[in-house]
DNA sequence: CAATTTATATACCGTTTGGTATACTGTGAA
DNA sequence: TTCACAGTATACCAAACGGTATATAAATTG
Protein backbone atom coordinates (compact mmCIF):
# COMPACT_ATOMS: atom_id res chain seq x y z
CA UNK A 1 0.00 0.00 0.00
CA UNK A 2 1.69 3.13 -1.29
CA UNK A 3 -1.52 5.49 0.25
CA UNK A 4 1.03 6.43 2.82
CA UNK A 5 3.58 7.94 0.53
CA UNK A 6 1.71 8.82 -2.39
CA UNK A 7 -1.53 9.60 -0.68
CA UNK A 8 -3.84 10.15 -3.31
CA UNK A 9 -6.96 11.01 -1.35
CA UNK A 10 -5.66 13.75 0.47
CA UNK A 11 -4.17 15.18 -2.54
CA UNK A 12 -7.48 14.95 -4.52
CA UNK A 13 -9.01 17.26 -1.65
CA UNK A 14 -6.67 19.57 -1.47
CA UNK A 15 -6.51 20.33 -5.73
CA UNK A 16 -10.19 20.23 -5.81
CA UNK A 17 -10.53 22.76 -3.11
CA UNK A 18 -7.82 24.95 -4.74
CA UNK A 19 -10.03 24.53 -8.43
CA UNK A 20 -13.49 25.07 -6.62
CA UNK A 21 -11.88 28.14 -4.86
CA UNK A 22 -10.73 29.47 -8.19
CA UNK A 23 -12.96 28.61 -10.07
CA UNK A 24 -16.07 27.99 -9.05
CA UNK A 25 -17.48 24.26 -7.83
CA UNK A 26 -19.81 23.98 -11.06
CA UNK A 27 -17.03 25.14 -13.42
CA UNK A 28 -14.29 22.70 -12.46
CA UNK A 29 -14.95 19.13 -13.75
CA UNK A 30 -14.22 15.83 -12.20
CA UNK A 31 -11.28 15.35 -15.11
CA UNK A 32 -9.90 18.61 -14.41
CA UNK A 33 -9.50 17.35 -11.00
CA UNK A 34 -8.16 14.16 -11.83
CA UNK A 35 -5.60 16.02 -14.27
CA UNK A 36 -4.64 18.17 -11.44
CA UNK A 37 -3.74 15.82 -9.16
CA UNK A 38 -1.89 13.26 -11.23
CA UNK A 39 -4.60 10.79 -10.91
CA UNK A 40 -7.55 9.58 -12.75
CA UNK A 41 -11.21 10.17 -12.34
CA UNK A 42 -12.23 6.37 -11.17
CA UNK A 43 -9.30 7.17 -8.21
CA UNK A 44 -11.26 9.76 -7.52
CA UNK A 45 -14.69 7.95 -7.86
CA UNK A 46 -12.98 5.46 -5.54
CA UNK A 47 -12.50 7.40 -2.62
CA UNK A 48 -15.53 9.77 -2.66
CA UNK A 49 -18.22 8.08 -4.71
CA UNK A 50 -19.41 11.18 -6.80
CA UNK A 51 -18.60 15.09 -7.19
CA UNK A 52 -20.89 15.82 -4.10
CA UNK A 53 -19.31 13.46 -2.01
CA UNK A 54 -15.95 15.23 -2.40
CA UNK A 55 -17.22 18.63 -2.15
CA UNK A 56 -19.72 17.34 1.12
CA UNK A 57 -15.99 15.65 2.73
CA UNK A 58 -14.12 19.14 2.09
CA UNK A 59 -16.64 20.85 4.17
CA UNK A 60 -16.91 18.21 6.66
CA UNK A 61 -13.16 18.65 7.39
CA UNK A 62 -12.74 22.14 6.97
CA UNK A 63 -16.06 23.44 9.04
CA UNK A 64 -15.53 20.93 11.47
CA UNK A 65 -11.71 22.14 12.28
CA UNK A 66 -12.87 25.89 11.86
CA UNK A 67 -16.02 25.13 13.64
CA UNK A 68 -13.62 23.89 16.71
CA UNK A 69 -11.32 26.60 16.93
CA UNK A 70 -14.09 28.85 17.15
CA UNK A 71 -15.98 26.86 19.78
CA UNK A 72 -12.95 27.27 22.12
CA UNK A 73 -12.60 30.97 21.55
CA UNK A 74 -16.31 31.69 22.38
CA UNK A 75 -15.99 29.57 25.48
CA UNK A 76 -15.38 32.30 27.57
CA UNK A 77 -18.10 35.00 26.98
CA UNK A 78 -18.25 36.76 29.95
CA UNK A 79 -15.37 38.89 28.47
CA UNK A 80 -17.08 40.57 25.01
CA UNK A 81 -13.92 42.37 24.37
CA UNK A 82 -11.97 39.03 24.61
CA UNK A 83 -14.12 36.79 23.23
CA UNK A 84 -14.38 39.45 20.03
CA UNK A 85 -10.57 39.24 19.54
CA UNK A 86 -9.94 35.20 20.38
CA UNK A 87 -13.15 34.86 17.50
CA UNK A 88 -11.23 37.01 15.09
CA UNK A 89 -8.47 35.85 15.21
CA UNK A 90 -9.79 32.15 14.66
CA UNK A 91 -11.11 33.13 11.37
CA UNK A 92 -7.95 35.48 10.32
CA UNK A 93 -5.77 32.63 11.07
CA UNK A 94 -8.01 30.08 9.36
CA UNK A 95 -7.90 32.18 6.35
CA UNK A 96 -4.25 32.81 6.31
CA UNK A 97 -3.33 29.04 6.78
CA UNK A 98 -6.10 27.28 4.71
CA UNK A 99 -6.91 30.56 1.90
CA UNK A 100 -8.40 28.11 -0.43
CA UNK A 101 -11.21 26.78 1.91
CA UNK A 102 -11.99 29.97 3.13
CA UNK A 103 -11.87 31.42 -0.34
CA UNK A 104 -14.95 29.15 -1.10
CA UNK A 105 -16.54 29.31 2.05
CA UNK A 106 -16.84 33.33 1.71
CA UNK A 107 -17.80 32.84 -2.35
CA UNK A 108 -21.00 30.33 -0.67
CA UNK A 109 -21.72 31.85 2.62
CA UNK A 110 -24.31 34.09 1.34
CA UNK A 111 -25.76 31.65 -1.51
CA UNK A 112 -30.00 30.57 -0.97
CA UNK A 113 -31.81 28.70 -3.24
CA UNK A 114 -30.97 25.35 -5.17
CA UNK A 115 -27.28 25.95 -5.10
CA UNK A 116 -25.36 22.55 -4.03
CA UNK A 117 -22.55 24.32 -2.02
CA UNK A 118 -25.06 26.38 -0.36
CA UNK A 119 -27.40 23.06 0.70
CA UNK A 120 -24.28 21.56 1.67
CA UNK A 121 -22.79 24.20 3.84
CA UNK A 122 -25.86 24.82 5.61
CA UNK A 123 -25.71 22.82 8.45
CA UNK A 124 -22.00 24.17 9.31
CA UNK A 125 -22.99 27.81 8.75
CA UNK A 126 -26.09 27.51 11.01
CA UNK A 127 -23.70 26.16 13.58
CA UNK A 128 -21.43 29.00 12.60
CA UNK A 129 -24.05 31.68 13.55
CA UNK A 130 -25.57 29.98 17.03
CA UNK A 131 -22.19 30.03 17.98
CA UNK A 132 -21.57 33.44 17.96
CA UNK A 133 -25.18 33.79 18.74
CA UNK A 134 -24.35 32.44 22.08
CA UNK A 135 -21.71 35.15 22.55
CA UNK A 136 -23.95 38.01 21.92
CA UNK A 137 -27.07 36.26 24.55
CA UNK A 138 -24.86 35.96 27.06
CA UNK A 139 -23.03 39.40 26.60
CA UNK A 140 -26.87 41.13 26.93
CA UNK A 141 -27.20 39.67 30.11
CA UNK A 142 -24.57 42.35 31.92
CA UNK A 143 -24.36 45.04 29.05
CA UNK A 144 -27.90 46.04 28.92
CA UNK A 145 -27.54 47.96 26.08
CA UNK A 146 -26.58 44.63 23.72
CA UNK A 147 -30.58 43.60 25.03
CA UNK A 148 -32.61 43.19 21.73
CA UNK A 149 -29.46 43.82 19.58
CA UNK A 150 -28.20 40.08 19.96
CA UNK A 151 -28.91 39.18 16.13
CA UNK A 152 -28.03 42.78 14.97
CA UNK A 153 -24.13 42.16 16.81
CA UNK A 154 -23.93 38.25 14.96
CA UNK A 155 -24.49 39.59 11.96
CA UNK A 156 -22.69 42.24 11.97
CA UNK A 157 -20.03 40.10 13.62
CA UNK A 158 -19.39 37.15 10.58
CA UNK A 159 -19.96 40.38 8.22
CA UNK A 160 -16.87 42.75 9.49
CA UNK A 161 -15.14 38.98 9.50
CA UNK A 162 -15.97 38.15 5.89
CA UNK A 163 -15.47 41.71 4.63
CA UNK A 164 -12.06 41.85 5.78
CA UNK A 165 -10.93 38.59 5.30
CA UNK A 166 -12.47 39.49 1.35
CA UNK A 167 -10.37 42.50 1.20
CA UNK A 168 -7.05 40.77 2.23
CA UNK A 169 -7.97 38.54 -0.96
CA UNK A 170 -8.25 41.23 -2.80
CA UNK A 171 -5.48 42.76 -2.25
CA UNK A 172 -2.98 40.77 -1.05
CA UNK A 173 -2.27 42.66 1.90
CA UNK A 174 -1.89 40.66 5.18
CA UNK A 175 -1.75 43.11 7.54
CA UNK A 176 -5.87 43.43 7.27
CA UNK A 177 -5.88 39.79 9.20
CA UNK A 178 -3.05 41.74 11.87
CA UNK A 179 -3.71 41.96 15.59
CA UNK A 180 -3.68 45.46 14.74
CA UNK A 181 -6.60 45.25 12.67
CA UNK A 182 -8.79 43.52 15.27
CA UNK A 183 -7.76 46.11 17.92
CA UNK A 184 -9.08 48.45 15.53
CA UNK A 185 -12.27 46.80 14.59
CA UNK A 186 -12.89 46.16 18.21
CA UNK A 187 -12.54 49.36 19.03
CA UNK A 188 -15.19 50.24 16.63
CA UNK A 189 -17.77 47.32 17.11
CA UNK A 190 -17.27 48.70 20.88
CA UNK A 191 -17.38 52.25 20.37
CA UNK A 192 -17.70 53.58 17.23
CA UNK A 193 -16.16 55.43 15.06
CA UNK A 194 -16.46 58.68 17.17
CA UNK A 195 -13.84 56.76 19.91
CA UNK B 1 -42.52 43.33 -35.10
CA UNK B 2 -44.02 41.98 -31.96
CA UNK B 3 -41.55 42.77 -29.72
CA UNK B 4 -42.89 45.47 -28.45
CA UNK B 5 -45.88 43.05 -26.91
CA UNK B 6 -43.82 40.21 -26.12
CA UNK B 7 -40.76 41.47 -25.23
CA UNK B 8 -38.59 38.34 -25.54
CA UNK B 9 -35.53 40.50 -24.68
CA UNK B 10 -36.19 41.61 -21.25
CA UNK B 11 -38.09 38.51 -20.50
CA UNK B 12 -34.82 36.64 -21.06
CA UNK B 13 -33.14 38.62 -18.90
CA UNK B 14 -35.07 38.63 -15.99
CA UNK B 15 -35.64 34.52 -16.16
CA UNK B 16 -32.06 34.37 -16.52
CA UNK B 17 -30.69 36.48 -14.05
CA UNK B 18 -33.56 34.60 -11.51
CA UNK B 19 -31.77 31.12 -12.57
CA UNK B 20 -28.39 32.22 -12.21
CA UNK B 21 -29.14 33.79 -8.44
CA UNK B 22 -31.44 30.24 -7.41
CA UNK B 23 -28.43 28.36 -9.07
CA UNK B 24 -25.44 29.69 -9.96
CA UNK B 25 -24.34 31.11 -13.54
CA UNK B 26 -22.36 28.13 -14.16
CA UNK B 27 -24.83 25.30 -12.96
CA UNK B 28 -27.98 26.98 -15.12
CA UNK B 29 -27.53 25.99 -19.25
CA UNK B 30 -28.69 28.73 -22.19
CA UNK B 31 -31.48 25.67 -22.95
CA UNK B 32 -33.03 25.52 -18.99
CA UNK B 33 -32.72 29.56 -19.93
CA UNK B 34 -34.94 29.24 -22.96
CA UNK B 35 -37.14 26.98 -22.27
CA UNK B 36 -38.06 29.04 -19.20
CA UNK B 37 -38.20 32.43 -20.66
CA UNK B 38 -40.34 30.37 -23.23
CA UNK B 39 -38.42 31.07 -26.62
CA UNK B 40 -35.90 28.82 -28.15
CA UNK B 41 -31.94 29.27 -27.90
CA UNK B 42 -31.14 31.01 -31.26
CA UNK B 43 -33.44 33.91 -30.09
CA UNK B 44 -31.49 33.93 -26.95
CA UNK B 45 -27.64 34.03 -29.04
CA UNK B 46 -29.78 36.32 -31.63
CA UNK B 47 -30.01 38.96 -28.55
CA UNK B 48 -26.74 38.28 -26.50
CA UNK B 49 -24.16 36.50 -28.74
CA UNK B 50 -23.35 34.49 -26.05
CA UNK B 51 -24.26 32.41 -22.46
CA UNK B 52 -21.43 35.52 -21.20
CA UNK B 53 -22.66 37.92 -23.26
CA UNK B 54 -25.93 38.16 -21.42
CA UNK B 55 -24.48 37.94 -17.90
CA UNK B 56 -22.62 40.82 -19.02
CA UNK B 57 -25.59 43.05 -19.90
CA UNK B 58 -27.39 42.08 -16.89
CA UNK B 59 -24.68 43.19 -14.69
CA UNK B 60 -24.76 46.05 -16.72
CA UNK B 61 -28.28 47.18 -16.62
CA UNK B 62 -28.38 46.44 -12.96
CA UNK B 63 -24.88 47.94 -11.49
CA UNK B 64 -25.28 50.97 -13.41
CA UNK B 65 -28.91 51.55 -11.67
CA UNK B 66 -27.76 50.23 -8.17
CA UNK B 67 -24.30 52.24 -8.33
CA UNK B 68 -26.48 55.73 -9.91
CA UNK B 69 -28.58 55.66 -6.81
CA UNK B 70 -25.75 55.37 -4.60
CA UNK B 71 -24.08 58.36 -6.10
CA UNK B 72 -26.71 60.27 -5.51
CA UNK B 73 -27.02 59.09 -1.67
CA UNK B 74 -23.22 59.89 -1.45
CA UNK B 75 -23.45 63.14 -2.57
CA UNK B 76 -23.92 65.41 0.53
CA UNK B 77 -20.31 63.26 1.98
CA UNK B 78 -20.65 66.66 4.65
CA UNK B 79 -23.33 64.76 7.22
CA UNK B 80 -21.52 61.21 7.66
CA UNK B 81 -25.02 60.36 10.20
CA UNK B 82 -26.81 60.93 7.03
CA UNK B 83 -24.96 60.07 4.28
CA UNK B 84 -24.63 56.63 6.24
CA UNK B 85 -28.57 56.50 6.56
CA UNK B 86 -29.01 57.15 2.32
CA UNK B 87 -26.64 54.50 1.30
CA UNK B 88 -27.72 51.94 3.20
CA UNK B 89 -31.55 52.93 2.08
CA UNK B 90 -30.30 52.88 -1.32
CA UNK B 91 -28.88 49.00 -0.91
CA UNK B 92 -31.99 47.76 1.17
CA UNK B 93 -34.14 49.60 -1.45
CA UNK B 94 -32.37 47.72 -3.95
CA UNK B 95 -32.59 44.13 -2.17
CA UNK B 96 -36.04 44.69 -1.78
CA UNK B 97 -37.00 45.53 -5.67
CA UNK B 98 -34.56 43.57 -7.41
CA UNK B 99 -33.80 40.10 -4.71
CA UNK B 100 -32.80 38.21 -8.03
CA UNK B 101 -29.71 40.40 -8.63
CA UNK B 102 -28.74 41.53 -4.92
CA UNK B 103 -28.79 37.62 -4.38
CA UNK B 104 -26.54 36.60 -7.51
CA UNK B 105 -24.49 40.12 -6.40
CA UNK B 106 -23.98 39.11 -2.91
CA UNK B 107 -23.00 35.40 -3.73
CA UNK B 108 -20.40 36.78 -6.57
CA UNK B 109 -19.04 39.79 -4.06
CA UNK B 110 -16.36 38.08 -2.64
CA UNK B 111 -15.27 35.89 -5.87
CA UNK B 112 -11.58 35.92 -6.68
CA UNK B 113 -9.91 34.25 -9.27
CA UNK B 114 -10.99 32.87 -12.69
CA UNK B 115 -14.77 32.60 -12.56
CA UNK B 116 -16.56 34.59 -14.58
CA UNK B 117 -18.98 36.44 -12.33
CA UNK B 118 -16.23 37.56 -10.88
CA UNK B 119 -14.40 38.71 -13.43
CA UNK B 120 -17.35 40.67 -15.06
CA UNK B 121 -18.65 41.82 -12.08
CA UNK B 122 -14.91 43.55 -11.06
CA UNK B 123 -15.25 47.11 -12.42
CA UNK B 124 -18.88 47.90 -10.78
CA UNK B 125 -17.57 46.67 -7.75
CA UNK B 126 -14.44 48.83 -7.71
CA UNK B 127 -16.80 51.39 -8.82
CA UNK B 128 -18.69 50.83 -5.80
CA UNK B 129 -15.85 50.65 -3.42
CA UNK B 130 -14.60 53.86 -4.78
CA UNK B 131 -17.67 55.86 -4.28
CA UNK B 132 -18.33 55.00 -0.46
CA UNK B 133 -14.61 55.18 0.15
CA UNK B 134 -14.93 58.74 -1.05
CA UNK B 135 -17.81 59.02 1.70
CA UNK B 136 -15.21 58.53 4.31
CA UNK B 137 -12.27 60.52 2.43
CA UNK B 138 -14.65 63.45 3.06
CA UNK B 139 -15.80 62.75 6.84
CA UNK B 140 -12.25 62.39 7.58
CA UNK B 141 -11.27 65.68 6.67
CA UNK B 142 -13.84 66.99 9.77
CA UNK B 143 -13.71 63.74 12.09
CA UNK B 144 -10.67 63.64 12.80
CA UNK B 145 -10.77 59.75 14.26
CA UNK B 146 -11.65 58.33 10.77
CA UNK B 147 -8.52 59.52 9.34
CA UNK B 148 -6.23 56.25 8.66
CA UNK B 149 -9.44 54.15 8.94
CA UNK B 150 -11.01 55.28 5.43
CA UNK B 151 -10.44 51.74 3.84
CA UNK B 152 -11.64 49.87 7.35
CA UNK B 153 -14.92 52.00 7.24
CA UNK B 154 -15.07 51.60 3.82
CA UNK B 155 -15.35 47.65 4.52
CA UNK B 156 -17.20 47.78 7.83
CA UNK B 157 -19.87 49.40 5.73
CA UNK B 158 -19.91 47.01 3.01
CA UNK B 159 -19.69 44.29 4.92
CA UNK B 160 -22.67 45.80 7.46
CA UNK B 161 -24.95 45.84 4.22
CA UNK B 162 -24.18 42.48 3.05
CA UNK B 163 -24.84 40.81 6.25
CA UNK B 164 -28.23 42.45 6.75
CA UNK B 165 -29.31 42.00 3.26
CA UNK B 166 -27.71 38.12 3.56
CA UNK B 167 -29.93 37.44 6.71
CA UNK B 168 -33.14 39.59 5.07
CA UNK B 169 -32.58 36.70 2.30
CA UNK B 170 -32.13 33.77 4.70
CA UNK B 171 -35.18 34.62 6.72
CA UNK B 172 -37.59 36.29 4.65
CA UNK B 173 -37.87 38.78 7.51
CA UNK B 174 -38.29 42.02 5.81
CA UNK B 175 -38.28 44.61 8.99
CA UNK B 176 -34.29 43.99 8.44
CA UNK B 177 -34.05 46.41 5.70
CA UNK B 178 -36.31 48.49 7.77
CA UNK B 179 -35.21 52.51 8.56
CA UNK B 180 -35.13 51.02 12.36
CA UNK B 181 -32.30 48.63 11.44
CA UNK B 182 -30.42 51.24 9.45
CA UNK B 183 -30.79 53.58 12.50
CA UNK B 184 -29.95 50.41 14.96
CA UNK B 185 -26.67 49.76 12.60
CA UNK B 186 -26.19 53.41 12.43
CA UNK B 187 -25.57 53.91 15.62
CA UNK B 188 -23.76 50.94 16.25
CA UNK B 189 -21.52 52.33 13.67
CA UNK B 190 -21.24 56.13 14.91
CA UNK B 191 -21.01 55.12 18.62
CA UNK B 192 -20.31 51.70 19.16
CA UNK B 193 -22.52 48.77 20.98
CA UNK B 194 -22.29 50.59 24.21
CA UNK B 195 -24.66 53.19 23.28
C1' DC C 1 0.71 -20.23 -0.85
C1' DA C 2 -4.00 -19.07 -2.02
C1' DA C 3 -7.72 -15.89 -1.43
C1' DT C 4 -9.24 -11.46 -0.60
C1' DT C 5 -9.05 -6.63 -0.35
C1' DT C 6 -7.22 -2.08 -1.57
C1' DA C 7 -5.94 1.01 -4.95
C1' DT C 8 -5.31 2.11 -9.45
C1' DA C 9 -5.92 2.69 -14.80
C1' DT C 10 -8.02 1.88 -19.69
C1' DA C 11 -11.69 2.48 -22.23
C1' DC C 12 -16.16 3.36 -22.54
C1' DC C 13 -21.35 5.08 -21.72
C1' DG C 14 -25.48 8.01 -22.49
C1' DT C 15 -26.57 12.80 -21.76
C1' DT C 16 -25.93 17.54 -21.79
C1' DT C 17 -23.22 21.32 -22.94
C1' DG C 18 -22.50 26.04 -25.53
C1' DG C 19 -23.13 27.25 -29.97
C1' DT C 20 -24.74 27.37 -35.17
C1' DA C 21 -26.33 26.64 -40.23
C1' DT C 22 -30.40 27.29 -42.25
C1' DA C 23 -34.92 28.35 -43.19
C1' DC C 24 -39.16 30.59 -42.23
C1' DT C 25 -42.37 34.56 -40.95
C1' DG C 26 -44.26 38.93 -40.26
C1' DT C 27 -43.61 43.99 -40.90
C1' DG C 28 -42.22 48.41 -42.85
C1' DA C 29 -40.14 50.95 -46.77
C1' DA C 30 -39.56 51.75 -51.91
C1' DT D 1 -45.63 44.33 -55.21
C1' DT D 2 -41.16 43.66 -54.25
C1' DC D 3 -37.43 43.84 -51.14
C1' DA D 4 -34.92 43.91 -46.99
C1' DC D 5 -34.57 43.03 -42.44
C1' DA D 6 -35.68 41.96 -37.62
C1' DG D 7 -37.03 38.09 -35.12
C1' DT D 8 -37.87 33.31 -34.39
C1' DA D 9 -37.67 28.10 -34.82
C1' DT D 10 -36.03 23.29 -36.50
C1' DA D 11 -32.48 20.48 -36.51
C1' DC D 12 -28.04 19.79 -35.88
C1' DC D 13 -22.79 19.76 -34.18
C1' DA D 14 -18.41 18.48 -31.87
C1' DA D 15 -16.90 18.58 -27.35
C1' DA D 16 -17.32 17.95 -22.62
C1' DC D 17 -19.96 16.29 -18.87
C1' DG D 18 -20.59 12.97 -14.59
C1' DG D 19 -20.17 8.41 -13.99
C1' DT D 20 -18.96 3.19 -14.69
C1' DA D 21 -17.69 -1.78 -16.30
C1' DT D 22 -13.76 -4.10 -16.24
C1' DA D 23 -8.99 -5.34 -15.73
C1' DT D 24 -4.86 -5.35 -13.05
C1' DA D 25 -1.29 -5.15 -9.75
C1' DA D 26 0.19 -4.86 -5.09
C1' DA D 27 -0.55 -5.67 -0.33
C1' DT D 28 -3.06 -8.07 3.56
C1' DT D 29 -4.99 -11.98 5.52
C1' DG D 30 -6.19 -16.98 6.25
Amino acid sequence: MLSEITDNKQKIITTALNLFAKKGYDAVSTLEIANAAGITKPTMYYYFGSKEGLLSEILSIHYNRLLSDLESAASLPEDIALTFFRMMRIYFDYALKNKDFIMFKLSTFNRIGEDVTYLLSREYTDRESSIIKHVFDVAASYVGNIRGKEDLCTMTFVGVAHAAIGAYFHTGDETLLSDETIYRLRQQFLYGIYS
